[in-house]
DNA sequence: TTGACTTATATGTCTAGACATATAATCGTA
DNA sequence: TACGATTATATGTCTAGACATATAAGTCAA
């Protein structure tokens, strides 16, 4: 019966089943906790062989979608309802995605040996150097987002020679620091004098803030402050399943 | 060599595998764009058939760590660096959770035929009913967060006889709409008067504000605006991957 | 009733093959 | 030189088995 949901393509047999059980899912037929079929039983069903269902169930497991017990049998697994994608962009790309032009200005470059505050932001321990740096991104010449970072040198030295007066550091450290890990805090906060006159809007404004705390194998690469008039910038996440 | 990795436990010969790429690209011996050995390379490596190594380069490629090209090999995909995973939760899972007490009021709870503006908030075009509901979340007795719902009858009839004096919408529709799909929305204002009343803040105090549209195969179930002192709630986002 | 032991069973991993398929590379031709 | 056909090859999928392992369920004794 299974096999009869023929039509003239074909998706191989084990993205088929896949999607089957997928489906009785979604569409709730299946609820969070039903017992989906032994293995045997898709074997029997489809007339495949063992290893096929078993790619089939394992992706689904890998999903998060179905939990597998040995001895008991694989299991729908009740949403999770609590992870989203949120994508935060690289600035520049996110503003001339909308097609907006794309200003930055350095406000401030500063290189020096690590005070307590700055390696408590950072996380680190010994001493070394960082850079702070504060910037302004805009769009279509209006104040997008005000920037306070702090590189660790130690982790990236390269960033001591840096022209970050052409290239905003975001997209600097996008293209010389590979991978990374990265933890990100939005409150919202009212904007005091010194915000309000960098984005150019009223004291006492909502301001969206996003700290973002970036590192390579347990290593703190950076740590970034972003503020954006709360009004006019918004983020958006999507999720799915659950 | 690589079989040299050995220690007295043994997770399974894919795992390492798997991980022993993982490994390469994460410290950056391997960076994007490089050719990862053919599988058959693989296999005289690890000394094990085809089918184990492809299994590892299985998830890695579905994990986007690699790319798989057919006749040309697998090769170590260029970091997305933009998508973080952010956990929202049910909010009386995330108090329990912070070990603090969860209070919940209905404020209110209407139920009516959808106006043009409920339409257009749920995105629906035909005519139905819909409850709108106002509802408020504490912790320790400290307004947490001010909720203002409106939910698709035509979707979840059965929350038309809801008791949500008791239980908040939000972890009632967990429990009965299974699969869904959602969007949220981030942005931040300062209280109203409203507002600041129903939060115990100051007027002009900040706000985050998280509008969620949550659907299940496109149909729009419920549409939600969630109020929390700026100040006081933080949303973590943490990713991997560049 | 409770705890310890045994057994049955579903999943987890793996093999040594097979054929299918997309495509990079090569070769031949206009 | 440019384009079209051919070939070689790496991945994609699948099989029909195998043994390993965790554990639910049953068994038996204290």
């Amino acid at each position: 019966m299974s096999l009869a949901t023929d039509s003239a393509d074909k998706p191989t047999l084990y993205k088929r089943i896949r999607a089957d059980i997928e489906k009785r899912i979604l569409t709730g037929e299946w609820p969070p906790g039903h017992r989906i079929p032994f293995e045997h039983e898709l074997v029997a069903r489809y007339g495949c062989s063992r290893m096929t269902v078993n790619k089939a169930l394992s992706e689904l497991a890998q999903a998060d979608l179905i939990e597998r017990r040995r001895r008991a049998g694989s299991f729908v697994r009740r949403p999770q309802h609590q992870s989203a994608v949120l994508k935060i962009a690289d600035i520049r790309a996110e503003i001339t995605a909308l097609g907006r032009s794309y200003g930055y200005e350095l406000i401030g470059r500063k290189l020096r040996a690590a005070t307590t505050a700055d390696r408590a932001r950072l996380g680190i321990k010994k001493a070394g150097k960082v850079i702070a740096i504060a910037c302004r991104h805009s769009a279509d010449n209006v104040p997008f987002a005000v920037e306070d970072r702090l590189i660790d040198l130690s982790s990236v030295p390269s960033a001591a020679t840096a022209d970050f007066s052409r290239e905003p550091p975001g997209s600097w450290l996008l293209h010389h620091v590979p991978w990374t890990e990265a933890e990100h805090t939005i409150s919202a906060i009212v904007a005091d004098d010194r915000t309000a006159e960098a984005l150019d809007i009223a004291v006492g404004a909502p301001c969206l803030v996003i700290d973002r705390y970036t590192w390579r194998s347990a290593r703190t690469i950076t740590a970034v402050r972003l503020l954006y008039p709360g009004d006019s910038h918004r983020l958006v996440a999507r999720f799915k399943g659950g």
